[in-house]
DNA sequence: TTTT
DNA sequence: TTTT
């Protein structure tokens, strides 16, 4: 049940391959960072400008697994899922926001795909009705460590023993 | 698994109050009208224009039977679903075509609700995988027979037996 | 002004080639099939089972030029848009309604695409704040009459030379 | 024009009252953070669980004088816009970002309004396109020096003179 | 009628 | 047919 509407619908491109860890349950923790650009011209020179976004995406379990298996750094993707900001613990003890896509839907948009697997990842109606009962977001219980984070490209020395670790974006 | 999106996100106001039905199997099936309206000052004239659009929505099984339950002729709901056009026969024998919005989620958005049910109802993953199996049986007093759509210009008489019968908008 | 939301979201491939023609004001009015489809396993065989679906989607003026221009048959397209119901009378004189989707916004999703385009056609309020003098919707200057219609609501008998024919879906 | 999609939608309520600025342009800038909240029963335990999530939302020019003016503390609104990363500097010098949603529509869902403005407030085509001309000018009473962020947990002393300052989430 |  |  839910109180309200939190919902991201994204589509492009991943900066690097996708980092998948796994949470002591076994469930994938698949962790992906996606460029979506806009692009104009300055009103006053003329000047053509461009800004990129980059967007932090995980995806879990099943999810999780398809995305690690399938996309790579450059796949062109549509992502659907909810904002999530996570607090954290900086080096300093400061606490730190990190905000991050998690994904409930997945496909992928380039045909170069080669894999055979050829696409998406569906959580549509049919899939509620008719599929075999549901494994999406089924957490385990016994969890211990915190599980969704990623490793920064860029990741500061001396702290690398934790999966919740404390780089931002 | 899905090749390609389809989504449709609908907030507006409902027609007339909803109707429910059950398939054989025992899932209920609800259809409802809802109005979206855009207002615009016309360019040429500067007269306010207004254009309202009426959505058929069809919610089923659990989604059915909160909305039969809870919604009524005026409430304000947010509906996401996907584009179903649906082919029937007229009277004539010619073929008509229906498009509706198949419900995946409805939240209710009016505070006034009354119902105690306080608001709204999701339909994510957690209510899918956490929630009780379905009550299939709950049947509304407004069912009967009457075919699922409303307000058939020509309804073709005498084939109610359907449950995906032949009612045009 | 809105009153409501009514919005879709739509990732599939074309049919066939985009039609296009032009308004009296000169504007492009481009139509265009997309597919999306779901697969899923039947609960009770197992066996896969597909359904495809088929939207119409129309594009005005400056989205209807390229859309006309670098869409084809099997391009695979995101559209967004909102759903308009038109009522239409068929040759047996009875009314017929056709809903399709007026695109908003669009964006092609094969690299193929060659067109040295590029990609998309952006809404975002980017453009709103920083870019010059609005230029979405950029009319054609040959435009006189208002541009922004199409189909007249009550179709004049007669006249399937006219880019609004009685052929529905 | 864009790459990709980037897109949010958010139906929640205000956590405080909105915070308007003005930027030396005089558009307007309004601050909000919206709360969309997830319940569930723990699968183990049966018990129910609640997690509220909370969005900054950036409206600017006339959006934002919109905002502004009819939005208060508990406000329900719908609003639609893209996630914008910002990165500013703490008071340690180090880097931080805070993720934002810069709302391009913007839609109240509460009828008790009250402020005879009844409602909502599209940014569609229309609006952008045959809409008088941004009131810019129109200041709020409100407004004062206050940073754009809502609590921030350490917020730096003495720089509010920056529209884009650093205050975190 | 598309696509995989 | 709704709503403001």
């Amino acid at each position: 049940m839910a109180r309200g509407i939190n919902k991201v619908i994204l589509i492009g491109n991943l900066g690097q391959d996708p980092e998948t860890r796994y949470m002591p349950s076994g469930g994938a923790v698949t962790n992906v960072t996606l460029a979506t650009s806009e692009s104009w011209k300055d009103k006053n020179t003329g000047q053509p400008q461009e800004r990129t976004e980059w967007h932090r995406v995980v995806f879990f379990n099943r999810l999780g697994e398809i995305a690690g298996e399938y996309l790579k750094k450059g796949s062109k993707v549509y992502v659907e899922g909810s904002l999530r900001t996570r607090k954290w613990q900086g080096q300093d003890g400061q606490d730190r926001y990190t905000t991050e896509i998690v994904a409930s839907e997945m496909q992928m948009l380039d045909s170069r795909g080669g894999s055979g697997m050829g696409g998406g990842m569906g959580g549509g109606m049919d899939d509620y009705n008719q599929a075999p009962p549901q494994q999406q977001q089924r957490r385990q219980p016994q969890q211990s460590a915190p599980p969704q984070q990623n490793q920064p490209p860029q990741q500061p020395a001396g702290n690398f023993d934790d999966f919740d670790d404390d780089i931002p974006f």
